[in-house]
DNA sequence: CATCAATATCGATGTGCGTCGATATAACTA
DNA sequence: TAGTTATATCGACGCACATCGATATTGATG
């Protein structure tokens, strides 16, 4: 389970045309997680709120997938930097690091 | 073969938290395009030439990979918009369509 | 037309991963 | 401790696709 650290995670735009193999295989990782529409459809019910975060339960609501699939959908963007999330009673809220997408959209400026 | 309409592509800001299903399935088809480091690093080598087009035997120099691999590739972000494609004399060249990932980033913003 | 070089397609193989039901773990409550 | 709910993990299945060698196609040139 190792995280990409967000400090480190800065590679330069694409049309700059001087990404090593390394930075490649980097960014390619954080591009195929958002490669699945599911989870694209996590992130925007996520930021849909108005807090800013959804408990888990909700999400499994929302979508009409498993509660299974569900928990493999977050916990894959949490381990690509893309997620946080707090524990708080029963529930856990995942929230969105925005950080993370805005540094992965400049490499494609 | 159906290409994404350039015009039509301009999907909400991912934070907007307004997308939809189509949308969503639309976005991640490009966001998987981009989840491959063989494709990112072709993406790169294009970008890095000053006449901003290669031909397709140059790039199957530079990478490691077969000529059939780099010529799928090629066609996957053909077909995706990412790239144009210009044929002279036995040489097919290939452009990046900057518009077209430029669009995709603003999704991450 | 025959030949050569560049590119595309085909068929096969292996792997990655999305999905689910079943089950385990964690936290609260009585 | 037992029971209930939320979340995570496990095992299995099926499909998408990256990759390659072999072959077809395309265009230029004698």
């Amino acid at each position: 389970m190792t995280l990409l650290p967000l400090a480190d995670f800065c590679c330069p735009p694409l049309l700059a045309g001087s990404l090593t193999a390394t930075e490649a295989a980097d960014v390619a990782v954080l591009f195929r997680v958002l490669g699945e529409p599911a989870r694209l459809l996590l992130l925007s019910a996520i930021a849909a709120q108005p807090s800013q975060e959804v408990c888990a339960c909700e999400l499994v609501e929302s979508l009409g997938l498993s509660q299974p699939t569900v928990s493999h959908h977050l916990k894959v963007m949490y381990e690509a930097g893309l997620l946080a999330k707090e524990r708080r009673g029963n529930w856990i809220y995942y929230r969105i690091v925005r950080e993370r997408l805005v540094s992965l959209g400049k490499v494609l400026d």
